[in-house]
DNA sequence: CCTAAGTTCTACGTCCTGTAGAATAAAGGC
DNA sequence: GCCTTTATTCTACAGGACGTAGAACTTAGG
């Protein structure tokens, strides 16, 4: 099943395997072999599958590959979070009224959530 | 090309065409018939391709299909705004820290959309 | 009851993703 | 400088989603 997010001009389809696979880079910054990738992974992958990910989230421009010495190195381009910016902004790119879809969103946040905005627009 | 989101639980990824047919409900909400969504639509498709774009959107449940009277109509099952902060919703409910990614994206919003959010959370 | 308009079935090519074997390349020891 | 081991790239394929639409079936109206 597809997982997230797709984009008009930057297509970020994420399948399951993918998303695990940025997850884990995310959960632990820095870089990492493939075999290490596939170690943390759940269930019993090839190297090559895990590699032939490694290699599609290059290409999408989500990690960077450190060719350098031998067992290459691969580590998330950008946080998590930035990420995930980046996806609510085509999202809400794709409307012609974000504001009315900000209204919406920010009229069904939760107390707490809505505190903290309210926190961060002051300073 | 895939287009939008995509989720987990809900996978509501739309294809270009489903795209521009949602947008076309959007933007003129009310029921419609295979063929007017066909001839308001650019390009020169098939009824049918039409029809068969539409009963996939009804699956996902983007739209409600009236089959009372010969012609079937077709409408949106929710606005676009609703559609979308439920894609918010759905990329943010995709990271462990949600305020996190909501601190980022808010301070990354311009001064008048800034404005706009704090006025929807004084009210 | 027949025709015209509309709807459902079936189908196929393409692209994406998960998955990995086969082939190739490089690195380290002898 | 070889050979073995380890790593990377190539190639491949099945399954699902989409765009696309013909064929077959249904229904209303004359």
């Amino acid at each position: 099943m597809v997982e997230i997010i797709a984009l008009r001009e930057a297509p970020v389809a994420l399948g399951d395997l993918e998303r695990s696979v940025m997850d884990l880079l995310w959960d632990r910054p820095g870089a990492h072999t493939a075999n290490d990738v596939r170690d943390a992974l759940a269930g019993d992958l090839a190297v090559t599958t895990v590699l032939t990910v490694l290699s599609r989230l290059e290409k999408k421009g989500l990690v960077h590959r450190d060719g350098g010495r031998r067992p290459h190195r691969y580590a998330a381009a950008s946080s998590r979070e930035d990420h995930t910016v980046g996806l609510l902004n085509e999202v809400l790119g794709s409307v012609p009224d974000r504001e009315a879809v900000l209204a919406r969103f920010i009229g069904g946040i939760g107390p707490d959530e809505a505190a903290t905005v309210r926190r961060l627009l002051e300073s």
